[in-house]
DNA sequence: AAGCGTATTTAGAACAATTCCAAATATTGA
DNA sequence: TCAATATTTGGAATTGTTCTAAATACGCTT
């Protein structure tokens, strides 16, 4: 590991937000930064290792950890976590929301509803609400398109929700 | 474990859920069942065993572990999951949202909204939402509390919800 | 109440995801 | 270039959970 990091429009940002708390901008959080930017699929840690391998051989399984933990601090990354599966890192800051395929168990950004989109849960006196998100489950187009061919009279279907699905609002 | 099992108004109502899946009424379902009934406080399976311990010193973890997957086979338990944290256990079936406590850790219940509560996102089309549940977080009322008198003037908060904090919906 | 086939319980091993550790290496500022 | 500090690394340790195979219990039929 001896290369120079050279800074470049992925570097500004994320040495910027580093700056800030006092860390180093390293050729590894670079590198596992840029895999987060590049492909915005919600990847596991292993799936971060993987593809950061492929351009930066020698980063380790604990390094991966290490920055991607880092990123979280600085701002630049969130977790998404789903039932028990691996942790998964999302770099979209946005305030949005998360829908998992029961099929593939892929995750998708649902970007917050417009006009009146957002829910208006009365909370119990005293409780302060910082943060919400919604968690959506079901099958995404592509398993549900296949699950239709399958298995054409569906069961055991429970669509308890109130949610319309329409217009398109984020891509995988 | 030599005793007979007497079905009461607990194992009434498991029983009539298990039988209809072809499994047994045992001492130890009903144990663990009894734990999550009697306190509602969505207990993680290693707190359900050492309640259920208390009650019946020789059952093990892997039978809880077993009974737990049973009840919510059965439909008679919900798992709750909150980022990393162990798998806590839920006996209300009605559908409800769940607010987590960053002080102490806590789960409670959230009632779905009445009039015009529930989120109305529009889902990107091919998608289909089978179920959703909503994620709160921030500090429930003793943790506000707590927090408020120690540090009066709070920083770094980021009150980026659109949910209104007032009459009670539900009791921890 | 004895026997039988099946379900359940149990202790402990195995596992997956993650965190911790201490040594090696890299980076920054003087 | 050097010292001081931060980061990376491989491997061990941890946590929560699942798996396994043997022991036990159940419900039913005689």
């Amino acid at each position: 590991m001896k290369k120079r990091v050279p800074i470049d429009f992925v570097g500004e940002r994320l040495n910027e937000q580093l700056a800030r708390t006092g860390l180093r901008l390293t050729a590894q959080r670079r590198q596992v930064y840029n895999v987060l930017l590049l492909k915005r699929d919600h990847p596991s840690a292993e799936e971060v290792f993987m593809r950061a391998k492929s351009a930066m051989p020698d980063i380790s399984m604990a390094t991966v950890y290490n920055c991607l933990e880092t990123l979280v601090k600085c701002g630049l990354v969130r977790q998404v976590n789903h039932d028990r599966k691996a942790t998964r890192y999302c770099s979209n800051m946005q305030h949005h929301h998360h829908f998992y395929c029961d099929g593939c168990g892929g995750a998708f950004d649902v970007e917050p509803g417009r006009a009146g989109g957002e829910p208006r849960i009365e909370m119990p006196p005293g409780f302060r609400v910082r943060n919400f998100e919604i968690l959506f489950r079901g099958y995404c187009p592509e398993c549900a398109a296949k699950r239709k061919q399958e298995a054409p009279v569906t069961t055991s279907e429970e669509p308890q929700t109130a949610c319309r699905s329409s217009r398109r609002q984020s891509i995988p």
